[in-house]
DNA sequence: CTTTTTGGCAAACATTTGTTAGTGTATTTT
DNA sequence: AAAATACACTAACAAATGTTTGCCAAAAAG
């Protein structure tokens, strides 16, 4: 077989990145195998790893992808000077086009950082965590402010996170919205869920 | 090793179903080795095969349980004379019940299904797709009487359901508000921002 | 053009996987 | 008590897994 094609600017690993980006959503982390990514890239098993130093190094790679994209986000909603249910808003819209437009790392990154291994495992939970407590500092914000009602911020933000994740069935569905009326019906529900 | 212990009514096969599920929870479907089921069970792994036909079938008779309790419930709530609007409350009301108590068997039907293999995963993908036709229907009913926002039904059905499965996050959580509470939190903000 | 580096390949590795076969011992049934 | 069934064990299997080694050709650098 030939060199693995590389367009633009991307290294070789930036495309076995993607393709195993693509493989883990489709079977799942562990049910992927490296014989299965190799081919798909169209080389062999073990010329992967001239790139890659082991599966593992590809799904962490992806997850901090992914967490480090969103955590600048929300740094950069925070520090501004509009009201807390826009914030929610604008982040909500985030998530959303992330989950329309790099739906394959996102849904990875998602749905896969528990097979992590240490200490990425236990890095990635902390972030999780962190943000969501951001997350849910606006809504609480926003509570007492009034302009928000008075619920338990923590599900709120669970809500709307998992919410989001179920774009996925979108994503699978034959005849669809476009995404930007996908993204107005969500924003509908959810912020007229919490809107005092 | 001694034989496998039985509480009640439940065979030995139940026993090994209720460990499955949640072993296949912590680990995923595919990462769950029968070696270990089998040391949960206290067992050693070949002995599970007197009670089993193969790993697979642990998964569908997973699967396939859950999905007919949620069949049971929405053919018995279509049937009733209520509101569109207080349908699909008292189906959320399920969906956050069955969560909350049934949680390992749910979850795994909910996230490990695309394991299954043929003709079970044809099946249930069309039993689930079905059964969102049947909720997104009781929800464009709403939208018809005027009861519910203009909204995508299938968005509204989508949301809900994922907004569901972060339940699991709650689980996990360690300062975690009561399940009634949960309840109440999520049917505020899921049946308020359907609400007209 | 020559040298060096990069990146392919085939073959093999040690593990882990689900599962089967055969055997013996408890338990249940008659 | 005898016969039949249920069920656990050890040993082994074939297949699949991630990864390493050693070798060779193509590309890049000098």
């Amino acid at each position: 077989m030939g060199r693995i094609k590389t367009n633009n600017n991307n290294s070789r690993k930036d495309v076995i990145l993607q393709k195993a980006a693509i493989l883990f959503k489709q079977k799942g982390f562990k049910a992927a195998s490296m014989r299965e990514l190799a081919e798909v890239v169209g080389v062999e098993a073990a010329s992967l790893y001239n790139h890659i130093k082991s599966k593992n190094e590809l799904l962490h790679e992806i997850c901090f992808s992914v967490a480090n994209k969103y955590n600048e986000n929300i740094e950069r909603i925070e520090s501004q000077p509009t009201s807390a249910l826009q914030k929610v808003e604008q982040l909500l819209r985030f998530h959303i086009s992330s989950m329309v437009e790099d739906f394959d790392e996102v849904f990875v990154s998602d749905r896969e950082w528990k097979y992590l291994s240490e200490p990425y495992l236990s890095n990635f939970q902390n972030q999780r965590r962190t943000y969501r407590k951001r997350f849910a500092a606006i809504v609480d914000d926003g509570i007492k402010k009034k302009e928000i009602k008075k619920i338990d911020p923590t599900t709120a933000v669970l809500i709307m996170l998992h919410a989001i994740s179920g774009i996925e069935s979108w994503h699978r569905s034959k005849q669809k919205i476009s995404g930007t009326e996908l993204e107005e019906n969500m924003i509908t529900i959810l912020v007229g869920g919490l809107k005092k």
